[in-house]
DNA sequence: CCAAACAATTTCAAGTTTAAAATTTTCCGG
DNA sequence: CCGGAAAATTTTAAACTTGAAATTGTTTGG
């Protein structure tokens, strides 16, 4: 028999990630038709954001939990579109620093304004004493 | 100025974030070493396990809260494989029902076992009381 | 009846994602 | 100094994902 335990954990996974999924399909959507933009490259922008100095692709990959393959096709188009800038280190010629343009930091800036408030929106029913309890659980739920 | 609690919304919307999308990876890797399976393919038999009966196309992908064109890809490659069926509906001919075969389903009560086991263990540190706490939290976080 | 709206599914093009392999560079023990 | 291990990044192949368009079939108002 399977411990009952390690069922309900399994039920509140099971939820955790349809309320993750919807809620990320309604940001995907809310960037997409009002910034036309996506998920992935805000991410990348956000971490560049709070990382003002820049940094290196995999530190990147690693705050934003995707692989190096990816950070770099991501920042690939960010590049393209000059919304980030690529410079190589002057002191180890393997790594790559990355950061945003002046123009990725304008456009950021009004993105994540928007950003905050739909997130707002998106979960207004949760009070003030909610957003304690769950982040003392979400805590205790990270990687450790 | 920024509303101080869309701020906090935000935050835990990031951690919330944060924590699925490891536990995501994990269980990525889990299926992956362990089971020779991915994700998605699990998230379908799992989708056909809990309706026996079968389910239409669009059930499916409204079901995993994925696009009905990505809903078609796995569901082929599962096809190929003959873990899933197609049987064209007698009464609609524009719908077609899917449902596990018998070696899917004898492939999916084995991984569904090993797969709550590895949930439970990545989420052991929740007692029942947290349980009871985010599971109410998660259902109002829920698309009302 | 019948054209148009609607519905279910697939196809398509573009982009995202992953893991693994390849490339380039650095570091280190002998 | 040198050869190999390790590190940072990019490339690659395959799978996944999306939204839109196309296809096929059903329903319905006139």
């Amino acid at each position: 028999m399977s411990d009952p335990l390690s069922k309900r954990r399994l039920k509140m996974w099971i939820r955790l990630l349809g309320v993750t999924r919807a809620a990320e399909s309604h940001l995907r959507e809310f960037l997409r038709v009002q910034h036309d933009t996506t998920l992935p490259r805000f991410d990348v922008l956000a971490a560049l954001y709070r990382r003002r100095e820049g940094v290196t692709m995999s530190e990147l990959s690693r705050m934003l939990l995707v692989s190096n393959g990816n950070a770099t096709t991501v920042v690939d188009r960010l590049e393209n579109d000059g919304l980030v800038r690529r410079t190589p280190s002057e002191t180890d010629r393997r790594t790559v620093f990355v950061a945003l343009t002046a123009e990725g930091l304008r456009q950021f800036e009004v993105l994540a304004t928007q950003h905050e408030a739909e997130v707002g929106r998106l979960f207004a029913n949760l009070s003030e004493a909610d957003l304690d309890v769950l982040t003392d659980i979400l805590k205790r739920m990270g990687p450790r």
